[in-house]
RNA sequence: UGGCCCGUAGUUCAAUUGGCAGAACGCCUGGUUUUGAUCCAGGAGGUUGCAGGUUCAAGUCCUGCCGGGCCAGCCA
């Protein structure tokens, strides 16, 4: 995928500088080219963005190229659905479709076979008849050197043999490998004889049944890299000690050294109150926690996208964190930050309240319904305005309303005057209420004088609240949303994640009132509810809002600060 | 117990390569406001992990400690 485009003025990390000392010295005589090598076993989430938009966003500050390829060398665990979801997510990321096929390890088997025959031809590759945990055992240990596995010294002729009859199908699953011959006293564990073949009878999504052994990632990735032209191979910080090997396996082979990949590791992205292992995805999923890989609370990709996260705030963040070496961990309001402040300029804003509250305007003449014009984006005046029916009967938010107010709030209570939103201010007389002394309905007057919500006389009113006409609303459900982990850190005290789970991540209220513009709402536009914060419709339910992201809310704050 | 990587504000990152330690988010204060939002202005917050050394000058170079992360899959 061409990515050729101007070089973005952002700030530097230590991989552009990297890049900008290669390109001094003329390490590479092409373009620079990164990959983006996902293993399709699984769903895109936070940390796959990270890497995405740096691999992308190198390649196109340094008109560049940049691929997509999938690294399909286990078929137990992979299938084509991931592959389909991932390109999906991806360029849902992206915001632009890949202009070119992805690419797959798959593709270059034979390649990687040739490739090993040369090793074992130049002694440098053999055939261990041992099990697995044999060869473990043989490995050593950090203060231990490992021993020589008794097949270490099979002939070159020999170990052909005996590799093509591993090709062929010859031997049981586990009855051999195919080893590098490196040292077994290495310092480095990943270069004691590292396996680069291992016998898999299983049906792979794209060879079918072509192949019986399967190369490892070791063997497979750097090499997949020098066949695609990539440059600069990103990758994150635990494989830090792969690239000896990686750099290992390149030298054996004859690779042109303009086509010579480097691998740089760069550390992967954490949140705070959230988990990006997929691991522990998978179990979140699997133990029912949440409602599949694409709940809104997931940090998953198809989760942002379903819970009205913008790709475009989250390629945001993603320039803005940057990269780094040190591990840490980012303050999830930072993502929700960079979420707000996209959604801020482009949502279309509407009345809705989700926690009604029963208001009757007693002044208000029978039958009467007004038309009220409302902006649809105070931000952006193009987005032009809309009419909202306005009554004596209304619904209200019911923390809008506190019959014994506490210090500074200042929203609507006994004789206090307040303002309806673009409609009139009202002054509460008279509450009702129910046996168990809740109010149920609030007897309002309103000045006929303030029309539009202002006052002739001039007379301020603290708080403006919002509302929605009882006999026009359009009743529905609104989903929020709270941070999926109790504590910062998931599993850090109590050693499993699932232990920290938020048991109250999700609030379903099920009689939403929303005003009648809300039937225009298509899928795909996420839209405020003023003063409650951004909602996300459900591609399905046509009457159900996912909160996206809350406003910021000070009287939050205030009460919070109290405790 | 070995090797490698990393320590700068609460958090994540900068610091023109040895020259007055800054930004964003968060927090606090004030202003504007028909969203307690947005916007604007200001503020607090630092012994640059610690201790030495080189230098007119060290976050940056050197040495030694301390702390965190990673590495002993036929996962990636």
């Amino acid at each position: 995928m061409d990515v050729t485009n101007e070089p973005s003025g952002k700030k530097s990390n230590f991989i552009q500088d990297l890049i900008d000392e290669d390109l001094k010295s003329s390490r590479f005589n092409t373009h620079v080219q990164t990959r983006f090598p996902p293993e399709p076993n699984g769903f895109l989430h936070a940390g796959h963005a990270k890497a995405i938009c740096l691999n992308f966003g190198i390649a196109r500050g340094y008109s560049g190229l940049f691929n997509l390829r999938f690294d399909d060398t286990n078929p137990v665990t992979e299938n084509s659905e991931y592959v389909f979801s991932i390109r999906k997510d991806l360029e849902w990321l992206l915001g632009e479709e890949l202009e070119s096929d992805p690419l797959y390890t798959s593709d270059y088997f034979e390649q990687l076979y040739l490739w090993a025959e040369l090793l074992i031809k130049d002694g440098k590759a053999y055939v261990d008849d041992q099990g697995a945990e044999t060869i473990s055992i043989q490995r050593g240990s950090f203060q231990e050197v490992g021993v020589d596995s008794p097949f270490r010294n099979r002939t070159p002729e020999e170990n052909l043999l005996i590799f093509r009859e591993m090709r062929s199908g010859a031997f049981a699953e586990g009855h051999c490998v195919l080893r590098a011959k490196i040292a077994m006293d290495h310092v480095n564990m990943n270069m004691r004889d590292p396996v680069m073949y291992r016998i898999r009878n299983e049906r792979h999504f794209r060879t079918g049944d072509t192949w019986c052994i399967y190369p490892t990632y070791d063997w497979a990735h750097g090499q997949s890299d020098a066949l695609e032209g990539v440059t600069h191979s990103l990758c994150t910080l635990e494989f830090d000690s792969h690239r000896e090997l990686y750099d290992w396996f390149l030298d054996q082979l004859d690779i042109p050294s303009e086509r010579r990949p480097y691998q740089t590791e760069f550390a992967r992205l954490n949140f705070t109150h959230t988990v990006l292992s997929k691991r522990v995805l998978k179990r979140l999923v699997d133990d029912s926690v949440v409602e599949g890989w694409d709940d809104p609370r997931m940090p998953t990709l198809s989760g942002f996208r379903k819970r009205g996260y913008p790709a475009s705030a989250i390629r945001s963040f993603c320039d803005h964190i940057g990269a780094a070496k040190t591990n840490g961990t980012h303050e999830i309001e930072l993502l929700e930050s960079f979420v707000r402040s996209e959604l801020n300029q482009n949502a279309d804003r509407k009345l809705a309240v989700i926690r009604p509250l029963k208001l009757t305007i007693t002044n208000w003449p029978p039958e009467h319904i007004e038309m009220l014009t409302a902006m649809n984006n105070p931000e952006d005046p193009s987005a032009g305005s809309r009419e909202i029916p306005f009554c004596g009967s209304l619904y209200i938010e019911h923390n809008d309303f506190m019959e014994n107010p506490e210090p500074k709030y200042y929203r609507l209570s006994p004789g206090r005057e307040v303002r309806l939103r673009y409609g009139y201010y009202i002054t509460c007389n008279k509450v009702l209420k129910d046996e168990a002394g809740n109010p149920i309905e609030l007897l309002c007057t309103y000045d006929p004088e303030t029309s539009g919500g202002k006052s002739p006389d001039g007379r301020k009113v603290k708080a403006t609240i919002h509302w929605v006409s009882a006999n026009h609303a359009i009743e529905g459900k609104v989903a929020l949303y709270e941070r999926l982990f109790a504590v910062e850190h998931p599993g850090s005290e109590s050693g499993d994640p699932l232990d920290d789970i938020n048991q109250s991540s999700k609030t379903l209220l099920t009689n939403a009132m929303f005003e009648p513009s809300i039937a225009e709402a298509t899928y795909g536009d996420v839209i405020q509810f003023e003063r409650l914060g951004f909602f996300n419709l459900d591609q399905n339910d046509p009457i159900l809002f996912h909160r996206t992201v809350g406003l910021r809310d000070e009287w939050a704050n205030i009460v919070k600060r109290r405790k």
